[in-house]
DNA sequence: TAATTGTACTAATTTAAATAATACAATTAT
DNA sequence: ATAATTGTATTATTTAAATTAGTACAATTA
């Protein structure tokens, strides 16, 4: 289900930030769904079960999941907020992109088109 | 001239190859001009010249520049191969951001317009 | 002939990430 | 009640990559 890539430069804990962000905006981990388990994800990656803590402080620090000590750890409910957050980020990364894109001599059109989200 | 950014997570080696490529890549350093030399870039930005030499190895390995023991280094002549191999990776990612976009329901559309090079 | 330049090499240091090993409080299951 | 599960916290160790340090040598230039 996740899938970590040890070549890549980012760190384990971030990559896991990353994906599961990314599952929880498009829907497929649902409002209020639980989590695996700290110790259970870390088993079934291989990987020590403080790096899977440290992923998901930082994810139900940015409001992405909530965790309550002995029932375990769930997608949170309001995230319409979050989404829009990442929609501004990734049109950021879009912009110096393009900006570098000018600098080689291309120049880019482009038109955005907030989706009528699939409700 | 060339800053390097402490907070970044790229190695100095690597801040030092990407803005070096775009300088040639835009013109401000021109072909066949003399780069600083490894010991006088070091110390100039306080870094170790073993850094520097590593940033100009990769440089030359991607044809960027030409080095000769003894007297320098120097820009390559032959660019444009260079250019078209940069504008295809700052592509690549620009779909890539395009395609994280449409993850988050947001269309875009986009005209790729080859620019006329500043001649 | 001396100084400059690129290059090569080995060793030491630094830093962040990841692991290892426990411990404890809250909740759930038995 | 009691045991097991879960999140959380803490300290120490290990690992890996980047950087620094120091030295040496060949080719070129002054």
């Amino acid at each position: 289900m996740l899938q970590i890539d040890y070549e890549s430069r980012a760190p384990i804990y971030e990559q896991l930030v990353d994906k599961i962000k990314n599952l929880i905006v498009k829907n497929v981990l649902k409002p209020n769904e639980q989590m695996p388990t700290v110790r259970d994800l870390a088993s079934n990656l291989t990987i020590n079960p403080n790096t899977v803590q440290r992923a998901y402080r930082i994810l139900e620090e940015n409001g992405y999941i909530y965790s309550v000590t002995g029932k375990g750890s769930f997608v949170s409910e309001k995230l319409d907020l979050i989404k829009e957050d990442q929609i501004k980020d990734e049109i950021g990364k879009l912009k110096v992109v393009i900006g570098r894109l000018e600098n080689l001599g291309v120049h880019i059109e482009y038109k955005i088109k907030e989706g009528v989200d699939e409700k």
